[in-house]
This record gives structure tokens, C-alpha cells and sequence, in this order.
DNA sequence: CACCGTTATGCACGGGAATATATTGCGCTC
DNA sequence: GAGCGCAATATATTCCCGTGCATAACGGTG
């Protein structure tokens, strides 16, 4: 394809971005730790959080301790051992967690979208 | 006077993020790619830039790479051997460059201070 | 024409992050 | 009380990115 064709692609260039909500420790929210959060209360074990979105226990089990160290409240309470094998559950605060974050997010992805709308080099 | 600011906290949690312009091939433009054309810019060459802001010179040409490769027009000239070794300049596209991003970065910032005035858990 | 510092390029090495693997404890169920 | 699956934790391995080093070409200058 000649650079001439690519007239009628997408622009060329476009803002692109990242955003966190920061805690006490550094990260408190990101993406992938909002969709973790999601995938707890979906599937009721880290575990299988983890597997669902094909990461490792012991990084889904980091970022939980990392959010419920740096939240007033823990976002997730679990328990080991019985039916099952135990569990995992997203609390009033994981759920306000989530929307926070989702809100942040939202409000970037709009101000990404406006913004690379006019966006000429 | 709440508890915190009688305490004199800052605010608990806050919105942080990164910007970049993407290109036809992924990343054009980032924070770190705009100081290093500025950097350029300020010393004549490749080298002393690299130098300057403690990254290799292997990183920094290939940045600068990078950013031509995806450019309609080079922001950095190079030539080797001559006085002092040869040296490199910015381009009038090289300087838009920058101006490209430091709008959106600004931009940027700017919503993130908005968005994390009003940012409660 | 030898010297110098830079551009340009390949490749090996190292550090940090995520992954993989291993082990133990837990508590309900059968 | 044996078994199951998960939590919790330690250790080893892999992967990626940037650095570091080595080399060659370049072209003004003394």
C-alpha cells in the first residue's frame, strides 16, 4: 500500500494513555486491578479470578494484598479451607473501589477521545 | 478545618497517569522522548543528550529512530565525522514534535489536577 | 595522514517484574 | 478422618528492556 492510500485510514496519530489511582503505598487502582476485583466477585476465589484472566495466583494475590493494605477497609475478604476449598468476595468497598476507579477512567477515555480528535502534527 | 488538614495530609488518594502520542508503528511521542529532543536540541548531538539525561546512547538512537521512522519528516538530522565528531540537530518537524506533545501533556495534567481535586473513597 | 568524537550497528549481559513450581494449612463434606 | 480446592507463602525460572561493550565508517582539524 503507498503512503498516498492510506488517505482515507484512520488519523495517524492519536493521544494514548494510562491512568492510576494512587494510595498510600504507590498504585492503589489500575485497570487490570479493577478487572481482577470484577472477576472475584464473578467467579468468588483469586483463583480463579486469576485463571480467567490468565494471571498467576501469586500476582492476583499481591495486588489484592496491595489494595486492601492501602484501603481504609478491605476491598476483599477470603477464607481458606471448607466448601470448596474456600473463597473469595468482594466487600461494600471493593464495589466502591470498583466504581471509583471506573469513573476515573471513563472521564480520561473521554478527555483522550476529544482530545485526539484534533490532533495534528 | 477537617482532620486532615489540621494534620496538614495531602489528599489520601489521587488520580496519576501517562500520556504518549502513538504512531504508525506504536509509541511517536512520550514524556521521555520529548526531553531527549530537547536535549538535542540544547547540546548538537546524540551522545551528549544521552549523556545528559543518564540513558545509552544504543537507547537514545533508537528512539530517535523510531521517531523519524514514523514522522512524514525527520525531527533529528545526524551526520558523522567532521568537527567534533559529527552531531545531530533538530528539525522544524522536530520542534512541532514537541509542541505536539507538550500540549497534550499539558492538557493532560491539567484534567488530572481537575479529576483529582474532587477524588473521594 | 593520523587523530578525535560522533554516528551507526550488533550482541552479550544484568536487573526487575511476572510467571511457574512447590509446600503447607485450612475447614467443610462425605 | 480422608479428600478436595483454595488461601498463603517461599523459591526458582523465564522474559523483557535497557545498559554496556565492541567495532566500523565518517570527515573536519592539526
Amino acid at each position: 500500500m503507498s503512503e498516498d492510500a492510506k488517505r482515507g485510514d484512520a488519523a495517524p496519530y492519536r493521544l494514548h494513555g494510562r491512568v492510576w489511582i494512587d494510595g498510600p503505598e504507590g498504585t492503589f487502582l489500575g485497570y487490570g486491578r479493577v478487572i481482577l476485583l470484577e472477576r472475584i466477585r464473578e467467579h468468588g476465589s483469586i483463583s480463579a479470578a486469576a485463571r480467567s484472566m490468565n494471571m498467576s495466583y501469586r500476582h492476583a494475590w499481591d495486588l489484592v494484598e496491595s489494595m486492601n493494605r492501602q484501603a481504609p477497609a478491605p476491598l476483599v475478604v477470603s477464607r481458606a479451607g471448607g466448601r470448596g476449598g474456600g473463597g473469595a468476595r468482594l466487600t461494600e468497598a471493593g464495589e466502591r473501589a470498583i466504581r471509583l476507579f471506573r469513573d476515573a477512567w471513563d472521564a480520561y477515555k473521554a478527555f483522550e477521545r476529544k482530545y485526539s480528535r484534533n490532533l495534528r502534527f
